[in-house]
DNA sequence: TAACAGAGAAAAAAA
DNA sequence: TTCTCTGTTA
């Protein structure tokens, strides 16, 4: 059997997947079949009865890279989903405190906050505290909190030696307590809290690391301090023996053991010589890691060969994706990166196209400039939804939208609200929690008076201050009366609630769903609000995600709304339609295309302004630039603009430092020289005119036809327009003498 | 309570 | 420029 799933890798993919038990790093470059490796050693280490599904746990970032792997593997190998541990750093985390709750000290049915819950339960302790929020913005704390937890340190081992850093780690801990309280956990709590849980807990620890025989990681370059740890402690390499890490002689930071790590015999458990300790195999790519912002720590590439001395390192770099002057390119570009681990695409694809350069006087032209290419591309047979266009920063994506809305050509951008993020969502799920625990503060909040019933701030106020001086939920301040003026409302709410939860008795979670977007008013709200047609239909979308929940797992309250803070769901539930792809250069890692646009490579955009004066922050740029390029499978198109209008002013900017990184001879500009004269000059810059011609506008000509303004100048009687006519070609005009018409 | 005006900020983002 | 947040006002 395992000769069929053999067939058709390279050598060095072939020794990835049959990689004896021990430690390796596989650095798998773009295109070179990542996935594919750590899916048929998966199906290798089972067909071969090395291992039987039980044995493996593999992790990764996405759920979407998750469920394409638990795919992949089922389509080589029958494997039972359930026993095969695929899942997120926070999927995996969930299931080992879901198992374990008690042991990690949790509520059996602890809810799970995602971002935006985390900071409304920050600024309503801040509200708690009487905190300044000015002093203390809540969106810090936050940072605070979540970046100390993502270095393993609760509020005691903070060191804090200014007043500030007192403060902030004194309402980390009253954060601390309030997520006690109300049997809540963030997403950084998840990681943190299970790797206490197997620090802590020796005989669990000992279970698991009997059990793992093989641990895979996905995306190696991206994970951050704590979860390199978690790991670690999985792996059976603990800094989990305390006195390991004690000996070593850190000051609690998880430093690397110089000397033969996990073989101390010095107390705690014995290492085995072979088996669980050694079977970690990290997948990663340093030239792709583009997330150090939000605390992913490239150096754990280098602590992993250091921390399990690695010996075997692995080399994918035969690319399957992309022509030969797109992999010189990109080349070219990392290689000015330092302090690479080292790493040099080839393919055995010819060296296909030149990468086309475009600059456009303006951001407005280079994206009419994508419409062009993109409808030119599309009339020769490629599908729109095979091709893409990258942006820096969202920002970008505003003119290029307007130049593709004109064009009617159809276009899908990522990013944005995601389905369960949505706010109708998360008010029936607050309504649903409600009626599961009518403790949960912050469901409470979040709908006591949407809709409207005529609770008010001031009302809030009092039953805050009530339930804090009684030490009780707001929900019981509420049901124990006392709301000054709005107790009527108040008394209206909590019946309201309680008539839910006798109704919810004994219906299956869809049917909870449905009750609670209709009795709760919140569909009587969105329908009589004009645009409130899409949250109509997205509430109608839940109702159905629950049934298909249901189906595909239980019918779990509880689990419905874990998976709704785990999975936040699509960015865009947009239909299948063929539609070209807007996104920015970070939402596009891991994806490919036939033809990408890679646009506003300019100074300060790409690499930008708060990157520019450091220089590992343009390293990360570069190597953004580097997934940005490495995307395209046949045609890379680089475009930037002299002017664009940023925060409402047009500023200036020279061709990216990336660009001439990249050898020339790869590179084919479409307009260098001609194109800067020939076009007009940065309207945005000139005031309005008295003519009332704006640029845009449409005129008539009794000679030349339609055309649209395009540029002016001068005055009064010196007052002139230029005029794009199409076929009859762009004129400058005298406005005393031209007989034009406004058409709009 | 709800509507409105003025201030301030605008890099990237998974779970 | 435009979106979001806050504080004020009807």
């Amino acid at each position: 059997m395992s000769s069929n799933l053999l067939a058709g890798l390279n050598p060095e993919q072939l020794a990835a997947v049959t990689l004896p038990a021990v430690p390796a790093l596989i650095l798998a470059g773009a295109g070179s079949g990542k996935t594919r490796v750590l899916t048929t050693r998966i199906a290798w280490l089972m067909s071969t009865g090395q291992v039987n599904a039980h044995g493996i746990l593999a992790v990764t970032f996405t759920n979407k890279a998750a469920k394409e792997m638990l795919t992949r593997v089922g389509a080589q190998i029958p494997v039972n989903a359930r026993s095969l541990w695929i899942g997120t750093f926070h999927g995996l985390c969930n299931r080992l405190l879901r198992l374990h709750w008690r042991d990690a000290g949790l509520p059996e049915a602890f809810q799970i906050l995602d971002a935006g819950d985390q900071l409304s339960a920050i600024k309503r302790l801040l509200k708690a505290l009487n905190i300044d929020d000015e002093k203390y913005p809540p969106r810090e704390l936050m940072h605070f909190i979540n970046a100390n937890k993502e270095e393993g340190r609760r509020p005691g081992e903070v060191e804090a030696w200014d007043d500030y850093t007192r403060q902030m780690k004194q309402l980390y801990e009253e954060y601390e307590r309030q997520c006690r309280r109300e049997g809540v956990v963030d997403f950084a709590e998840l990681l943190l809290r299970s790797y206490e849980l197997l620090r802590d807990n020796h005989a669990l620890r000992q279970h698991y690391n009997a059990r793992f025989r093989y641990i895979l990681v996905d995306e190696f370059q991206d994970t951050n301090r704590l979860q390199y740890k978690w790991l670690k402690l999985l792996a059976g390499k603990g800094d989990a023996l305390g006195n390991l890490l004690a000996r070593v002689g850190g000051v609690g930071r998880v430093s690397n053991p110089t000397g033969p790590a996990g073989a101390s015999p010095a107390g705690g458990a014995p290492h085995r010589a072979r088996g669980p300790a050694g079977a970690g195999v990290a997948v990663g790519d340093d030239d792709q890691s583009i997330y150090a912002f939000r605390g992913a720590n490239v150096g754990n590439m280098a602590d992993f060969q250091n921390d399990f001395r690695v010996e075997t390192v692995i080399r994918l770099e035969q690319n399957y994706r992309s022509h030969g002057n797109i992999l010189d390119a990109a080349n070219a570009l990392i290689s000015h990166n330092r302090g690479r681990l080292g790493k040099n695409l080839w393919t055995e694809e010819s060296a296909g196209d030149p990468i086309r350069v475009f600059e456009a006087a303006s951001d407005f032209e280079e994206a009419q400039f994508v419409v062009d290419e993109v409808k030119q591309l599309h009339r020769d047979g490629t599908p729109l939804a095979d091709m893409a266009v990258l942006y820096r920063s969202n920002a970008q994506s505003r003119v290029l939208e307007h130049a593709l809305f004109q064009s009617g050509l159809p276009y899908r951008v990522y990013g944005g609200l995601r389905f369960f993020e949505r706010q109708e969502v998360k008010h029936a799920l607050a309504y649903l929690r409600l009626i599961h625990n009518p403790d949960d503060d912050n469901a409470l909040l979040r709908v006591i008076n949407f809709p409207a019933r005529g609770i008010g701030n001031r009302t809030l106020e009092i039953l805050g201050e009530t339930a804090r001086g009684v030490g009780c939920s707001i929900w019981q301040a509420a049901c124990s009366g006392g709301a000054g003026r709005s107790a009527a409302a108040v008394g209206k709410f909590v019946t309201l609630i309680e008539t839910l939860r006798s109704q919810a008795e004994g219906l299956s979670l869809p049917e909870q769903v449905s009750l609670v977007t209709e009795q709760s008013g919140l569909i009587e709200t969105y329908r009589s609000d004009k645009e409130g047609q899409d949250r109509l239909e997205n509430l109608a979308q839940l109702v159905a995600a629950a049934a298909r929940f249901v189906q595909e797992n239980e019918d779990s309250v509880t689990g419905f709304l874990t998976q709704a803070s785990l999975e936040a769901g699509e960015h865009e539930a947009a239909p299948g339609q063929d539609a070209l792809q807007l996104m920015t250069v970070h939402a596009a890692k891991g994806l490919e295309f036939h033809a990408v646009f890679l646009t506003g490579v300019e100074e300060g955009l790409f690499p930008h302004d708060n990157s520019i004066s450091d220089p590992d922050a343009v390293e990360e740029e570069r190597r953004l630039a580097y997934v940005a390029i490495t995307r395209a499978r046949r045609r890379l198109y680089i475009s930037l603009a002299q002017s664009r209008m940023l925060h409402g002013q047009t500023r200036f900017s020279v061709a990216s430092r990336f660009l001439s990184e990249i050898p020339q001879d790869l590179l084919k500009w479409l307009n260098r020289g001609y194109a800067p004269a020939a076009m007009p000059s940065r309207p945005a810059e000139k005031q309005a005119p008295e003519h009332g011609l704006r640029i845009g506008a449409s005129v008539e000509h009794p000679k030349f036809g339609v055309g649209v303004v395009v540029d002016y100048d001068g005055a009064g009687k010196n007052a002139n327009v230029q005029v794009n006519f199409g076929s009859a070609g762009l004129k400058w005009l005298a406005l005393e003498y031209a007989r034009l018409t406004l058409l709009s």
